[in-house]
Parts: C-alpha cells; sequence; structure tokens
DNA sequence: TCCCATTTGTACGTATGTATG
DNA sequence: CCATACATACGTACAAATGGG
C-alpha cells in the first residue's frame, strides 16, 4: 500500500542517479503512464519531494530538481558563516526587484517617517555557488534616491549609495530573530516551511545625522549560514 | 477562485476565535457541508493549517488545533526582547540538570581539549512570566570546579563563578543560527517543531587567558525573542 | 474478541482553469 | 492562437485507525 511513497522514493532515487538541479522531471502524465497510475497519484508522490524542498512546481513549465537530497544536512559541518556586521552592504548581491512605493505602519515606525510617504523598496539575493542564500529587503526613506536607486543591479548597496550619492552609512541598531519561511521566501531561497530563516533586522543612519535612511531585513537560510558577532 | 485558501483563511480565523489547543475541529465531511464543497477542497484547506503548523491530523478521530494562530505573528508587537552580549549569564535561570561527562567531538573541538577527558555540563531554563524562553547548555571544561558547581542552582552562572571560584569569564566568540527544535526543546520550550528556536553558541576564556573556560550553546522561542546586537 | 459507526487516508476518474512557450 | 503541463475542484470507492458497544 501506499503507492505514493513508494513512486516518491523512486523519483528520490532516480533524482540522485539521473537528474542535476535546474533539470525538469517528466511531465506528470508521463510520469502516471510510467508507473500505471492515476496522475493524482503522482502529484501526491512528488507533494513529498516537494514538502522535503527536492524539487520546485512551476505551473505550465514541469517540476524543477532543486538540489541534490544529501545537501539538506549540511549545517554540521563545514558551511558558510557570515559576518553580522556586514550585513545590508554583502559585496555578491543580485537585485531582484526594485520600485517606489507608499509606506506601511510598522515600516514608517522603522524609518522614523509620516505614513503615506513615498519611499524606495529594493530586494535583493544573495547567491554564492549557485545556491541562493539570503534574500534582502532594503527600504530606503527617501524617494528622491529613487532615479538614481532604481539603476542599481548588483553588489553592495552601501558602496553603491556612496559612490552615486555620495551617502555615507551607519548602523544604527541591529536585531536577530528567527521565522518559518514566507511563501516568497521558499521560492526565493528554494527551500520548504520546514527550513527556517533567520532575520536580521537593520537600522542605518546617514551619517552625522539622526534621521534612519535605510531599513533592511535581511532573511538568510538557517540551513546554510551561521552568523559571527565580532568580539 | 481558489477556494480552498478561503476555506484555510476562514478557519483558520474560526480556530482563533472558538478553539482552543487540543480541540478538534469538526469532521471533515461536516466542514464540507458548511462550505458547500467537496471534501478534497476541505482537506486541501486543512492541509495549509498542517504546513503551518496550527493543525495536526490524526487518522480515526480528527483534526487537533495546535495553538491559537496569532501566537506566531507575536513578533512585530510588544515583545521579549534579550540582549546578545548578556546571553550566559542570564540572571533569571534554573538549573534543569548538571552532571559530570565526557566530552564527544564536537564538544572537545569547541573547548579545544583532548577528547575523552571530563566536563561539567549544566542545563539552565529561562522562565519569565511563567513561560519558558530559553534553554541554555553550559559546558565547563575543568572537571576540578564540579564539586562547587554542582551546588549551582539559580541566577547568573557567571556570577556564581566569579563569587565562589574567583574566575572572570571573558567572550571570545559568539555564533548565531536558527533551528527546528530538537525533542527536548519542544519539551523545555513547551513548544512544537513548527516555533524555530534561535541558537547562539558562545565560547569563553578564562581573562587572561587563551583557554576556553566555557562553551554554551542557547536555544530561545523565536516566536518569543529578539536579540539586539549593541552598536 | 468482534463488530460497527465515525473519521481520516489513499487511489481512482473527469473536467476545467491557468501559466508557459 | 495553440499545445503542453501544472493547478484546482468535483465525484466515487475503499482502506485504515479510533473508540464504543
Amino acid at each position: 500500500m501506499r503507492i505514493y511513497l513508494k513512486i516518491s522514493r523512486q523519483l528520490e532515487s532516480d533524482i540522485r542517479q539521473y537528474f542535476r538541479p535546474g533539470d525538469y522531471l517528466p511531465p506528470e502524465m508521463q510520469l502516471a503512464e510510467r508507473f500505471q497510475v492515476n496522475r493524482h497519484t503522482v502529484r501526491r508522490a512528488i507533494d513529498e519531494l516537494v514538502a522535503n524542498g527536492l524539487v520546485q512546481r512551476h505551473q505550465g513549465k514541469g517540476n524543477m530538481v532543486l538540489r541534490q537530497p544529501h545537501l539538506y544536512r549540511l549545517h554540521d559541518g563545514a558551511h558558510f558563516t557570515g559576518n553580522l556586521l556586514e550585513q545590508g552592504s554583502l559585496p555578491s548581491c543580485q537585485v531582484v526587484g526594485s520600485r517606489l512605493m507608499a509606506v506601511t505602519g510598522k515600516l514608517a515606525v522603522e524609518l522614523n517617517i509620516e505614513p503615506e510617504q513615498k519611499i524606495v523598496h529594493i530586494q535583493t539575493l544573495r547567491t554564492t555557488e549557485g545556491i541562493p542564500r539570503c534574500v534582502i529587503n532594503h527600504y530606503l526613506s527617501d524617494p528622491e534616491w529613487w532615479p538614481v536607486l532604481k539603476h542599481f543591479r548588483q553588489g553592495s548597496l552601501h558602496e553603491f549609495l556612496r559612490k552615486t550619492l555620495e551617502l555615507e552609512l551607519k548602523r544604527e541598531s541591529t536585531r536577530l530573530s528567527a521565522r518559518a519561511p514566507s511563501n516568497e521566501e521558499c521560492r526565493l531561497l528554494q527551500i520548504n516551511k520546514s527550513v527556517p530563516v533567520m532575520r536580521i533586522k537593520t537600522r542605518n543612519q546617514l551619517k552625522g545625522s539622526n534621521q534612519i535612511a535605510e531599513f533592511s531585513v535581511s532573511s538568510s537560510r538557517s540551513d546554510l549560514i551561521e552568523y559571527v558577532v565580532e568580539h
């Protein structure tokens, strides 16, 4: 009994042997044909793989292999370690999206500005060795920076600000927490709900001023990243 | 469209209003009747709640409510905030257990001592307002401290060391990560597997020496604790 | 022990919606 | 606009676990 578990195990074995991250599985109908079951049974089997973070569904395209299954118990060994102080100025970040937006309640509090005011939102993703590690949402209080910031594509945001707008940012506060990932974080970081994310919120002031220029929230994969504090 | 999401949200709201942890939801057939949908659609809706850790399925019995959903959005409001620098010397800790033990591989590395050597292990629990917040495992490298340390019952371990053994400890390194909780942590912190824990590992040296005197691992409930770093 | 009603779990089938290329 | 492939929703049937008689 429990055909879907057998199929799930078979698919996992297939993935390990014949597939590489980024490959697509055969269509569900084809798998149903091969295993001589209904398509729903194949879907149930793939549900297991999705829940274990091996596969990602893409409507209209197919089911993509994410990574080799042995990778997701990686933490105990040698793993990527970030430095807490360099958060927000990571050099190897790619911009996922950027826009002008109206501030909502909590962001207004963090940035210490009035509601409804426009701010700049930039979302970046840090990927190393082809694996997404960390997604950062930057919120910048001054909409006049938008014409320049909209051209920011990659690298260190703080360095970009220094070079293009001659702005020096200074860390005002850092707060650390952990969470189950949001759906968006699951997608961007290629994880499932069972992998917690570490969340770091920072507030940065303009040097020589008390005004908060930037508020950032970074979420890192807890299975791949550990932060160190310098003493 | 996406009826199951609407039903899922409705059920979550119902749970918040009318159910307590340990209660069972109405049978799936009954919910299907109420929402005028097929039972599978109700199941799909409950799948969402299960994935978010609100509900547990029990075959033959029913679907049990695990906890109130607002608990895991508690983080944004006024909540307990710890200071990262005071970790390991929290004044309001109770000793759960203490013992002499032989070091295992990883602990030997952290303490920088030979395997098989005896060390002191003390486990403490920080409970405030009747709610367990944080469990800390202290590992001390010198077994000669055991006759004194075994009398440690509560308060700040670092203060106890200073007063009874005249030892001054100095933070050497701090590392932060996040994890799904272990079974023991679930028990001590009164949470389930869906609430991540933040983990802080510290190494402390004897002042004026390079030797690691203490290695500690603290695990805090991520739904109740946020850490701040002093700049 | 056995039976039975209830309730969840699995598997099948069919149809239609939606995203991709 | 079309074919392909995944997403959602309906329906039916039976298996498996639970708890009571």
